[in-house]
DNA sequence: GCCGTTTTCGGCCCGACTGTTTTCAGTCG
């Protein structure tokens, strides 16, 4: 199951849009959506704390202490049921739709009695929507588009969902009796940015009591499939999860086959076969004898057909097996390599932690070096000001001092401008250590435009990571229009590096375009732009990325030892 | 509902964009 903390996150969150949708107090919402980002984000279970532990964590009252402590004490939290039972589910889910908020979703509701994103997408068919006030043609095509963005990731889950769940499940039945292996396969291995199922695969003699386990896990909510090899279960979540027990012997064969891709398979199945082979989940034999040449460990089936190992993350038959014929097969970069985060938030702005919290955390994690990185006063919900930004900057130079094994950065987050100009005049930004900066709106501006912001952005010589470049959010928005081509040149030509944001919502630059921006020589930086304690672990989502793209530790900036990364840092400036 | 204090009330990230309304409401970051 998810973690205590996010439960009750997504119980809080749902609270405050149900007082929206009934009509609330705005300003109570606001303050149990707080709460809710707040208790997600908080260092401490909340299932450890007793109540007055409870209302250390910022933003929670007497109020929401009390909730969170009825709904561990019974499961359920009765203000909420009462809530639900006012506004049917539907209504929750079209609240979803982007561009559509609480005052259009109960609208909706009332005057036309809809209660469902499908009954919405009828009446938008029907045009009915039409008559309605404040809604107009262009308002009801931006709401069917809208839907259809929704459901194109739907079915399809963020890869962070699904590896807490697949680790859970992992852990569970690696504890039965008689389960000798057990590990998570398919597109979560492979850290694909969003995930349909989960594929989990288990060696044992005798299937049964592992069919048996499965079936019985507390959150899932169907049996959809069971027999003697696989089992199906649907999760409360609304994930598919398939269990398939393998004899030990034929393990590594299973975990390549099951680990895919499609496509990578077919390419090592049709490689056998030149070979005289067959390669299945049972094993690699040989046609003529049927005789099994190979099937225990995953490196003994690449061996057998002439191959090295190959890491799950570069198994998208994007010319992993050449590359490995080759001996060019990149070594992905791994998270232990990473020696500083470069992109972090604090409470000065939107974090939630302290800074020196922040930095505590970020020091447990081994870090040798990490920037603080604040956003800027253009962003103007953070009210940023010189200021703070400078009080900010002795706090850091204090606690640089203080740790002995990691070096603290002071940095900032700027955001682009349409013209691609930044927050605060050069004299200001040659203060910082490293300027992160990032497009935080007008995501709808034309291509040209846009990759003139961009490229002009490279060219500030107190830029130094562009990050979340194309500023996507998995299954909410696209990216922005740009000719990235035209961008990775400018990065390549003026030492500017491409962020690769790790928040499993991101994934920014994804993997598929981290080739391109590859072959134009440019650097990376792995950063977690983490806005609490708990974001600094989501690295391994950026790493999963990176080593998607192919990148090599070299490529990327923060494996560097910091003296090889400051002199980066100084990057032409005058 | 939470919080801070100019402390038991009164404010609450604030500004921009979009679409439709000709002066603003809703949504978003």
């Amino acid at each position: 199951m998810a973690r205590l903390n996010e439960e009750v996150e997504a119980l809080l969150q749902e609270y405050s849009d149900l007082i929206l949708l009934t009509g609330g107090d705005a300003y109570r919402a606001r303050a149990y959506e707080k709460a809710a980002r707040s208790v997600g984000g908080y260092h401490a279970d909340v299932g450890e704390l007793d109540f007055k532990g409870l209302l250390e964590i910022p933003g929670v009252g007497k109020s929401t202490a009390e909730k969170i402590t009825e709904y561990l004490a019974t499961g359920r939290v009765a203000a909420l049921e009462k809530l639900r039972a006012e506004v049917p589910p539907g209504v929750r889910e079209i609240m979803a739709i982007p561009t559509v908020g609480p005052r259009t979703a109960v609208m909706l509701h009332k005057e036309l009695g809809i209660s469902s994103v499908d009954e919405l997408l009828d009446a938008a068919k029907d045009e009915r929507l039409g008559g309605l006030r404040g809604l107009g043609d262009r308002t009801a095509e931006n709401i069917v588009h809208g839907i259809e963005v929704m459901r194109q990731s739907s079915g399809r889950v963020l890869l962070n969902v699904a590896l807490e769940q697949a680790e859970e499940v992992v852990a569970e039945l690696a504890g039965v009796t008689g389960c000798v292996r057990c590990a998570y396969a398919g597109s979560l291995r492979r850290m694909r940015e969003t995930i349909g199922d989960i594929d989990v695969l288990a060696a044992a003699e005798d299937s049964a009591a592992l069919m048996e386990a499965v079936a019985a896990l507390p959150y899932v909510a169907d049996v959809l499939v069971r027999g003697a090899t696989k089992t199906s279960v649907r999760t409360a979540k609304g994930m598919q999860l398939d269990l398939r027990v393998v004899p030990p012997e034929d393990w590594g064969a299973a975990m390549v086959y099951f680990t895919g891709s499609k496509a990578h398979n077919i390419r090592l199945r049709s490689r056998a076969v030149k070979a005289g082979l067959k390669l299945s989940e049972y094993g690699l034999f040989e046609v003529a004898s049927g005789e099994k040449i190979a099937s225990a460990t995953e490196e003994e089936v690449y061996e057998a057909l002439g191959l090295p190992w190959i890491p799950p993350t570069l198994r998208e038959d994007r010319g992993e097996i050449d590359a490995a014929l080759g001996g060019e097969l990149p070594e992905p970069v791994t998270e232990q390599d990473i020696r500083g985060d470069l992109h972090v938030h604090t409470d000065l702005t939107d974090g939630l932690a302290p800074l020196e919290q922040m930095l505590a955390a970020a020091a447990d994690r081994g870090l040798g070096y990490c920037a603080v990185t604040d956003h800027a006063p253009n962003l103007a919900m953070q009210r940023m000001t010189d200021e703070k930004m400078l009080a900010q900057r002795q706090r850091v130079r204090a606690l640089d001092r203080h740790y002995k094994g990691m070096r603290v950065l002071h940095g900032t987050e700027l955001n682009i401008d349409p013209d691609g100009g930044v927050d605060w005049p050069e004299d200001f930004l040659a203060g910082f250590d490293l300027c992160v900066a990032s497009i935080h709106s007008h995501f709808g501006a034309d291509r040209d435009a846009q990759t003139r912001r961009l490229i002009r952005a490279c060219e500030n010589p107190y830029v130094h990571i562009i990050g979340h470049p194309t500023t996507r959010l998995l299954g909410r928005r696209p990216a922005v229009d740009a000719d990235f081509d035209a961008v990775y040149a400018a990065c390549a030509r003026t030492g500017t590096a491409l962020e690769i944001n790790a928040s499993p919502e991101r994934l920014d630059l994804g993997d598929e375009r981290i080739p391109a921006a590859r072959r134009h020589g440019v650097r990376f930086a792995v950063n977690t732009d983490a806005h609490s304690t708990v974001h600094l672990a989501n690295l391994r989502y950026g790493i999963g990325t990176a080593q998607r793209g192919w990148l090599t530790k070299d490529e990327v900036i923060n494996t560097w030892p910091l003296r090889r990364l400051q002199s980066f840092l100084r990057k032409r400036r005058p």
